[in-house]
Formats: structure tokens, sequence, C-alpha cells
DNA sequence: CAATACAGACTGACCGACCTGTTTTTTATT
DNA sequence: AATAAAAAACAGGTCGGTCAGTCTGTATTG
């Protein structure tokens, strides 16, 4: 293929590129999307102007390449540390849990919400913002999978599973302006945990004789 | 008092103040917080950027007037709905998630978020919405409390059911990216309110024997 | 009841700063 | 020498904010 040109151009290139999107992350999570400008994201990655729309040729472009990267960096984090820390633990749905809820308060998802919101009102960024959660998603999902394959089979159940912790989680993470919202976000997380442990136990015993069933009920006959 | 000096002008003020006020919102709506210029606002509200600058002396003042008025209308909006639709009636209580749930779609909830978004990054704006956010918080207990008020000594699982319906709902209502979005906000619309309605169950009869108790024991005895 | 003084509401032009994107020039690699 | 990368200068537009001056009601005065 072409390995020829393959040295110290393409390294540079890389390098700059790199530089550009970690600075635009960096940026986004410091002064927000909406003071968020190429010049900024130039200076902070000590990277010319011109190298960086040698790049990049526009701000859509750069913030497309970042929406990618964003989505890149979270499954590589995330993935790593489900794998870090679940090997042969204890607790292990505890754990997950912990481990997403923390993920929820890095640099990186902060990031990803800001273009989230800012591609609301922006279609060409709503595309690529699309496109990246679900492969997010699916990543995740398959994490989830390999890590607790006993849930393989629990159908839409496992859908609500992740949902509930995946909504609540968020929701509670973009919410820091409450009365009391430490110990409030505590309780949830734990309220939470056991939830889900519950779903998983009833799917696991094949009983389906409490709340869960309730919502299979309610889910199947539509009023 | 000053009862005089009520007429022709300060009509015309809160005129002008109110169309400048509608128009930001829909400025935020329409085009994003990021694209909300304060010429775009007064062009759409039909008044002259000197007019609006003579009531709104900087950007700052503006925004921090629309978090005011959104929280007023938010609050007002809920409380309407809620008296409407809940004196009397049959199952009150899915009806009440029903209506917050419907509240999270609305214009004024969307540029409230936008604004919620904004004010990580930006502290003057931060202040006014912590205390907006707190005063529609409190008015909305007040609402839940005068329209439930056999909850009211339900202590601290009050404030869980409270937070299990808002946040998880909150977090799914921002997120309409996902795969099968509609399908999943439902069920876990149905799940949400089987499960509030589980924990004031409880509360009701005060068993205490099941998933809530063992979130209260959790909640009292950390590790 | 007029005439006048005053205050508040409003206008539109203007400024410097910053924005994105284009073009031109310089530097480095092959 | 040819090509890619980087830097710098430039251009057109928009931003928020200031300003001098106009218009329109209100209050005071004779």
């Amino acid at each position: 293929m072409t390995t020829k040109t393959r040295s110290k151009q393409e390294e540079k290139s890389e390098k700059t590129r790199n530089l550009t999107l970690r600075a635009t992350v960096d940026c986004i999570y410091d002064y927000g999307y909406a003071n968020t400008s190429t010049k900024k994201i130039a200076d902070r990655a000590k990277v010319s102007r011109g190298a960086m729309i040698h790049h990049f040729p526009s701000k859509q472009s750069l913030l497309s390449a970042v929406v990618d990267h964003i989505i890149e960096v979270r499954i590589d984090a995330f993935v790593r540390d489900v794998d870090r820390n679940l090997k042969n633990a204890d607790e292990r749905l505890d754990r997950g849990l912990d481990i997403y809820w923390k993920h929820l308060h890095t640099k990186y998802f902060t990031a990803y919400h800001e273009l989230l919101v800012a591609s609301r009102t922006d279609t060409e960024l709503k595309t690529v913002m699309r496109l990246g959660t679900r492969k997010f998603e699916d990543r995740w999902r398959e994490t989830i999978h390999s890590t607790f394959p006993e849930w393989q089979d629990t159908g839409p159940l496992f859908d609500l599973a992740m949902d509930v912790c995946q909504f609540a989680f968020e929701g509670m993470a973009l919410n820091k302006l409450s009365r009391d919202a430490k110990r409030r976000q505590e309780n949830l997380v734990q309220y939470i945990k056991s939830r889900v442990r519950e779903i998983f136990d009833e799917a696991d015993s094949g009983e389906h004789d409490r709340a869960v069933s309730e919502f299979i009920l309610r889910h199947n006959t539509p009023s």
C-alpha cells in the first residue's frame, strides 16, 4: 500500500492533529462550547492557526473530528476501566455502576454533553453526534455483555436496566444546582444500584413476579 | 405611594421588556445559546437594539433576567397543569408524572437547559441559575405536597421518589440520539412510574421490607 | 388651562475586538 | 526540484457595548 509516505511528515501531521483535538476538548471543557473559537484552540494547542486549518479546513470539520475523538476516548477509557476492575471481582455489578457513574464526571463526558446540546440546533453536528452516540452505545453493550455473559439473553430487561442506569445517572450528573445535592446523589446511586440488581436477579431466577413483571405487563398491553 | 407615575410609559416599558424576554427564549430555543446574539434578539422582538439596551444594559443582565423569566413561566405552567388535571382524578400519581414528563419537552425547559449548560462556565450565570433552580424546586415540592398531602411526612423517601422521577426523566429527555429511543423511553417512563408508586406504597403501609428498606439500610450504614 | 421644564423611552451610527475563512509566503521533508 | 506542512498576513462580517441626540409622555409652574 502507500507505506512509502510514512515518516516524519505523517508523524508531524498526526502530532498537530492530536494536539488540536485535545486542545479543542480542553477549550470546550474550560470555556464552554459557546466561547470556544478556533483561535483559542490553536493558542492552547500551541499550534499556529495556519497549521490547524491545514488539517481542519473549517470549524465544522474540526468539530466533527473532535466528536469522533471524544467518542473514541470515552469508549476506550470505559472499556479499560471495566476490564481492569471487574476481573474476578466481588460485587461486580456495583463496581460496574460505580465505574459508569465516575465516567460521567470526566472532562470528556462534559465536552460530549456540551456538543450534544449544541447539536440540537446544528444539523451537521447532529448527524455526527448521532453516529457517534450509537457507536458508543453499541460498544458499551458489547462490553457489558462480555463482562456479564449471564445476562446475554435477558432481552428487553437488559435494555431497561441499562437505560435506568444510564439516564438516571446522566440526569443527575448534569444537575448540580439543587439543595443538598451530594447526599441526594449518593442515595439515588444506591437506589439505582439495587434496582438494577433487582432486575437482573429476576431475570436470572425467571420469576418475574414483582416490579419488573409489572413493567412487562404494562409494556405488552398498552392502554 | 408612587401610584401617580403609572401609565403609558410604564406600560410601554413593560411591553418592550416582555417582548425582549420572550424573544430571547425563542432565540435560545431556535438557534441555541451559542448562536444567540443581542442583535438577533432585538430583531426577533421587533424592538430596536437601543431600546433593548435601555432596559438591559448588558447581555449578562438580559440573560439573568431571562433566567428568572423562564423559572417563573416553568413554575406557573407546571402548577397550573397540576391544579387542572389532578383535582379529583384517578391515578393521580401516574398523571402527575405524565405532566412532568410532558413539561420536559416544552420550549421553556429546553431554553432552561441551554442556560444550565452555559452556566457551567459562566460564574454570573451560575449564581442566577442556582437561585432559580432552587426556587423552582421549592415551589415544585410545595405543589406536590399540597397535591399529595398523604406523603407529607415520608421524609427522605419523598426526596428519593422525587429525584428518581426528576433525574431519570430529565436524563432521558435530553438523549434523543439513541437507537430505538422512543420505545425505550416509553418503557422507562412506565418503569419509573411503578417504582415511584412502590416507594410511596411502602411509605404508606410502613412496611419498609423491600427495595426501599434496603436503600434505607445502606443509607444509614455507609461502608 | 396653557406654557415650560424635565425624565424616561428610544434611535441609529459608531467603535474596537473578535470571529471564521482565504490567500500568500516561508519552512521542512522526500 | 517537488511536495507537503506550517506560518503569517489579510479580508469580510459579527460581536457586545458606547454614545450623542430625538421623541414622547409627565410634572410643574404661572
